[in-house]
DNA sequence: GCGATCAGGT
DNA sequence: CACACCTGATCGC
């Protein structure tokens, strides 16, 4: 390929597709926005109700909005092929061109009934210019197809990562690299929250395979029909259990016609791994539901699935469904229900990142903002929740452009509501769309438009109170009031200028919040509700960027004690001799700070927590992710050494018990149960409060572990989350670890999990598109006779033409090469 | 009558 | 609390 830019330009294109469009439909609707561009007149304003996560800032361009389009875009984006991204998409869509990846162009051409006209795939990795834009399609490790978008408008950058679930290998993406720093990332924010916890799927993967492979052999005695395997799926996506269904347990895979024709636009029909042949095969593909609801709880449907048995003809049944999430890690997760031959396995397997993924990403990317673009209120462009969201990246994101321009909203509504940039080339932060398309001037923006910071207030003289609620949002919530006050005043009242005098001495006001051996514990900040750190017991959030925790003796000199936050390398360190050859034990860190780096917690545990281990067992239950051994004793002893007091005390009253267990689960254990109930009590027995002041209270420190961790051995890190199990392991580089699977107490298995997961080389769906694929051909007249258009639509000269081929269908995009 | 939206089921 | 889909009913132009 060669290097030059592809080129576009929307009107002409738009204009010329929507004439042969309108000549063979039968109804066309009058579109407001062909008649302006005919006459070349501005299209309308963006309205208000648009989602800001849907508008890429200074610019027209819409993604994944295809129900809110309107007259005031003819540039659309769609990232995938899943229906909440593309409703408003139907066979009469006429509104404006649609830019996606040749994967999704091809089902949204074949299964949706699309126009071809109005398609236009994209190359993946490469720059286009669009509109005097330039946009890169990246890979989203979603489901095929499925796109990140890296818009560069000007000098912003923006990226939109449609749904995406990340991998390490996206930091060495070039053209990611190229986007650290961004403005803002409009993030898939699915799961951005730490009680959505889910192995690798690679782990849930080798699940089914090892499930099936032993069943097989059990039944290796009889005869050969007897087992059927059920796969609920849904149109398109997870597609990768299937391959490797077919791969590793050698079979085809029977899938029915509607499920064969996707397979198809997909690449996959003719692999030789599907059949609508069903005696061929006794792996049957089925529809995503047919097993039993999933939300909110699963409850299976034992009747359709003896339905389908009798009717197939065989005498045993197993059903695997991928629930793309294990919800607090309850015992749903890799449970096993059964009644009679019929046995149902959940298997949780995400196409969107965790929490901590995300975080991983915000991190690498460390953008000026991010916004959310899922759980948006549709009827508030700017609202809390992508407050909320800022709330769990803080850290990651640039401070130093943040404190600068994170907060530029409301210094200008302070200051001077009608202040607009002059110039595209001063970043704007604020404005979250501008005019600079000079062809297309856009209205002024209403107030909320230009606030991304949703319900921050204007900043009133002489109301302290007010202030310091401002300031809140702004810093991290080890911040107490007294401090946040001293800020307001030395900064006379500027908002903006007290967070920016906070950010310049953050390391010392953390430090000095916590040498302090008495806490500053304010009725004001306490009955606000804001977690102010103890000597006794403190959380980890410190200034970011900055490395803290050196050693355990700067943990100390800051009444810190490192409760557990995963495996710091010196906690690794200290862990690993223990650990020797005990692989796949389970164990949590203990408190750096101890001295008693041997064997001793063992016995710890039990002295202290002993009486609390059976119930933690219990907890944990079915879902089966504490190993029965003896030998393999779960050890929840953080800190337990410089608590053994509180315990005692703890031991006899603990009144949110039953919420303290599933919290410290949710939080893997990371803190010590202590810890774990003062957080508790704070939130009122409430564990999603617990859970959230855990996080917002524990930033960096916990997810350097867990960087640390993705770095040596991807999926581990994500193991430990429904296991329970340590850090340690990963740090030992252990190709085996032990995870315990278990139904029923009958049902109780044992598998051993093969690790690393690199050994799967990753199904690039996005490549493999068949014979629809998007051709560079050389520039054509002929072809553009074919689609009725004149060289006059077509004003550059050397040009190369983009073929969309499909059937007896030919689509041509424009190309202008630049001379 | 058609498209858009919603409820309920797969 | 919300992975993702289809179909048919209903609303409104």
């Amino acid at each position: 390929m060669d290097t030059s830019t592809l080129t576009l330009n929307s009107s002409p294109l738009f204009l010329s597709s929507f004439s042969i469009f309108a000549a063979d439909a039968r109804q066309v609707p009058p579109l407001k926005s062909i008649q302006l561009l005919s006459c070349g007149s501005p299209l309308p304003s963006l309205p208000s109700f648009l989602p800001a996560s849907k508008i890429i800032p200074n610019t027209r361009f819409i993604v994944d909005g295809f129900r809110a389009a309107g007259d005031f875009s003819i540039s659309y984006f769609l990232s995938h092929f899943h229906s909440d991204h593309y409703t408003g998409l139907n066979p009469n869509w006429c509104r404006g061109l649609i830019f996606c990846s040749e994967t999704t162009a091809s089902l949204l051409v074949e299964i949706l009934k699309v126009s071809p006209l109005f398609v236009y795939a994209l190359p993946l990795n490469k720059t286009v210019t669009i509109d005097r834009s330039n946009v890169v399609l990246l890979d989203a490790n979603h489901c095929p197809g499925a796109v990140q978008f890296l818009f560069e408008v000007g000098l912003s950058r923006y990226i939109h990562t449609g749904d995406f679930r990340f991998r390490e290998s996206m930091k060495l993406d070039p053209f990611l690299q190229k986007f650290v720093g961004a403005d803002t990332v409009f993030l898939d924010t699915t799961y951005c929250n730490p009680k959505f916890v889910f192995p690798s799927q690679e782990e849930s993967i080798e699940y089914i395979l090892k499930t099936i492979q032993r069943t097989r052999e059990e039944n290796q005695g009889s005869s050969s029909k007897s087992v059927l395997f059920l796969i609920a799926t849904y149109m398109v996506g997870k597609e990768r259990i299937l391959l490797e269904i077919a791969q590793k347990c050698n079979c085809l895979l029977h899938v029915d016609g509607r499920k064969m024709e996707i397979l198809s636009v997909l690449g996959l029909g003719d692999a030789g791994v599907f059949t609508e042949d069903a005696s061929s095969s006794d792996v049957h593909v089925i529809g995503w539901n047919l097993l039993g609801e999933v939300w909110p709880f699963f409850k299976p449907n034992f009747v359709k699935m003896e339905e389908i048995m009798l009717e197939k003809g065989y005498s045993r049944v197993i059903g695997f469904v991928s629930t793309g999430w294990m919800y607090e890690a309850k015992k749903d997760g890799f449970a096993v229900t059964s009644k009679g031959p019929l046995e149902i396995h959940l298997v949780p397997y995400s196409e969107h990142s965790s929490y901590a993924e995300l975080r991983e990403y915000v991190k690498f990317l460390r953008p000026k903002r991010v916004v959310p673009t899922v759980g948006v209120d549709l009827e508030k462009p700017c609202n809390k929740h992508a407050m909320a969201v800022q709330k769990y990246f803080r850290g990651l994101i640039d401070e130093t452009a943040n404190k600068h321009e994170f907060l530029t909203p409301f210094h200008q509504k302070a200051v001077n509501a009608d202040a607009k940039p002059t110039s595209m080339n001063e970043p704007a932060e604020n404005v979250v769309v501008e005019d600079v398309e000079e062809f297309v001037p856009m209205a002024p923006l209403s107030e909320e438009e230009n606030c991304p910071l949703g319900d921050v207030k204007l900043v009133k003289e002489g109301d302290m109170e007010a202030e310091v609620e401002e300031l809140r949002h702004c810093l991290p919530s080890w911040v107490n009031g007294d401090l946040m006050l001293s800020l307001i005043r030395g900064a006379n009242g500027d908002v903006v200028q007290a967070v920016s005098d906070f950010f310049e001495r953050e390391t010392e006001y953390f430090n000095h919040s916590n040498v302090s051996t008495q806490p500053i514990l304010h009725a004001e900040a306490n009955s606000r509700n804001v977690f102010l750190p103890t000597p006794d017991l403190t959380f980890c959030e410190g200034p970011r960027s900055s490395v803290h925790y050196k050693s355990s003796q700067d943990v100390k000199n800051m009444g810190i004690k490192k409760l557990g936050i995963g495996s710091s390398s010196a906690t690794n360190r200290k862990g690993s001799s223990s650990m020797k050859g005990k692989r796949g034990k389970a164990s949590l860190t203990l408190d750096p700070c101890s001295k008693t780096k041997k064997k001793g917690k063992a016995s710890i545990t039990i002295d202290s927590c002993g009486a609390k281990q059976s119930t933690i067992t219990k907890f944990f239950g079915n879902s089966a992710l504490l190993s029965t051994n003896d030998d393999d004793h779960m050890m929840i002893a953080a800190s337990v050494s410089l608590n053994k007091d509180k315990l005692a005390v703890v031991d006899s009253i603990e009144p949110y018990k039953h919420e303290v267990d599933k919290f410290l689960q949710v939080i893997n254990f990371s803190i010590d149960r202590n810890a774990a109930e003062y957080l508790m009590d704070k939130a009122e027995g409430n564990i999603d409060v617990a859970v959230n002041m855990y996080y917002s209270s524990c930033d960096d420190a916990l997810f350097k572990e867990d960087t640390l961790l993705s770095h040596t051995a991807p999926g581990v890190g994500h193991a430990k989350s429904c296991t329970g199990e340590s850090r340690i392991l990963s740090e030992e580089k252990l190709n085996v670890y032990r995870m315990s699977v278990g139904g029923t107490s009958k049902d109780y298995l044992n598998v051993n999990v093969l690790l690393p997961i690199e050994k799967y080389s990753p199904i690039e769906h996005g490549q493999a598109v068949g014979q629809h694929r998007l051709k560079r051909t050389e520039e054509t007249e002929h072809q553009t006779k074919l689609l009725g258009r004149t060289s006059s639509n077509l004003p550059e000269q050397n040009r190369a033409q983009l073929q969309y081929s499909l059937g007896k269908t030919e689509h041509t995009i424009q190309i202008q090469t630049p001379t």
